[in-house]
DNA sequence: CGTCACATTGATGTCTGTCAAGAATCGTGG
DNA sequence: CCACGATTCTTGACAGACATCAATGTGACG
């Protein structure tokens, strides 16, 4: 294909991005040039604490890392997954001090975008800003779609839900094969996305198991009938709004 | 107060956005300017649909909306409630066709705002680009908190919750009083907020009444002692964002 | 005045939480 | 290399939250 691409084929932040919106040589430069690792972030680590006076934007580089927010009595509800390519906080921008945690869930490399930086790209460059729009609408809309799986679906089909939210997002960015892929979740920590215990989950993993939809191995998903575990829960990407775009063409 | 004001001092859009950024006399008269109603919509009627063809946004500028998505057997999540001076579909721009429905609650009145308007404000004037920005943002924070709220707290905090937001978003826009606001919802609606059946949501209003936490009047919501429910739910209003500004001044 | 949606209450069942106890896994240090 | 503690994972028994089924009452509206 295209050897005059001078950007890294594999780069997260691009591949993700040209789903929502054209990106021309010049954009993807940019964009790489943001996708540059800073530091390094420990699991379990806070990389942005509720309540910071927000001094930058962070950028996953590598790893997966969450959001999260403490409840009343220090129970924990986890509000999102961030893959390879994600902003952490881009709202700070225009909100101020974030509400709510981020930390890595595996080691993590974390890109510090400073402010006035994100501020060029969002204001005044507007190609670039329609592709940072485009992907907090896209974490928006993914939050809408936890939200009706928290409230409308049973335990088991809302872990068979996240499940295939995960291989999916995971092979937009080319973390993930066609059945299997990364699944770095402790089972407390599902029960924290699904807003169930743990001993439920394991439960619900058991069964799950038992009814041959998905297996899991050294930290790793593995799913040998995809379109029976979408059919189970009722799985529809259209949230994740992939407007498929073929890998090679970027129109300028 | 200053009297030179040519704009609404009552319109919900500007008194909103006020409190993100700051808003000269020209920004708040282009903001006037979009919230003219075109058209009216009745309770229960579709406002937007999943699917239809991204022609333009729509803000409410009378009465309550809501956003919503079915799943699986038609079971249905209420994902958001819209109130005067929001945009129903700003993300539309960007992503193209909604992935969820939006209908009116009571009777609305709407304002249709063509794609190119809009474009031009996001795109290229980077003031008021930045104060829609913001009203995602904080749209989208919200969807963050009712998620924790989902996860995490039982039906009848979840409630309150529910309640606390209510009232707190309608006094900002200028529609509720300092305790008590309209509450237009009907139990089946409560329900579908909140994932719970009909019955349990009768049943947690009995005991917040019998509490003497909330009273219910005329579709009105009455909170006695907003203190005791605040403390009863832990509502925290910082995911709200609303950096509070002297209603008389506008830093131009 | 009948209809229909909304609201209320009781009886019962299912999903999920809590408590308790082991087993397996993993990193760490001796 | 093995021992150790600390998480994680698993399973069982029981309890609580919430759903389902059923029946009745209420109010708006044609």
């Amino acid at each position: 294909m295209d050897a005059l691409v001078t950007v890294p084929r594999g780069n997260p932040l691009i591949r993700k991005l040209r789903h929502g919106v054209d990106l021309d040589a010049g954009d993807q430069a940019i964009l790489a040039d943001l996708f540059r690792p800073d530091r390094t972030a420990e699991p379990q680590q806070d990389i942005v604490r509720a309540g910071d006076p927000a001094v930058g934007v962070h950028l996953v580089v590598e790893g997966v890392a969450f959001r999260y927010k403490l409840v009343d009595d220090g129970r924990r509800q986890i509000l999102g997954l961030l893959l390879p390519g994600d902003f952490c906080d881009l709202q700070s921008v225009v909100l101020g001090p974030s509400d709510h945690y981020i930390a890595a869930l595996t080691a993590c490399t974390i890109a510090d975008v400073p402010q006035d930086r994100i501020d060029a790209l969002v204001f005044r460059d507007s190609r670039l800003a329609r592709a940072l729009w485009w992907a907090t609408l896209v974490d928006e809309s993914i939050l809408r779609e936890w939200l009706a799986n928290m409230g409308q679906r049973t335990a088991d089909r809302r872990l068979a839900h996240l499940f295939c939210e995960l291989l999916l997002r995971q092979q937009i960015v080319g973390a993930a094969g066609s059945h299997e892929c990364p699944m770095p979740m402790t089972q407390p920590m599902l029960a924290d996305i699904l807003g169930i215990t743990t001993i439920h989950v394991s439960r619900i993993l058991r069964d799950l198991r038992t009814e041959g939809l998905i297996r899991l191995q050294d930290r790793r998903l593995h799913v040998p009938e995809v379109e029976r575990l979408r059919a189970f829960c009722d799985f529809d990407p259209a949230y994740l709004h992939l407007i498929r775009r073929p890998e090679g063409e970027a129109r300028p």
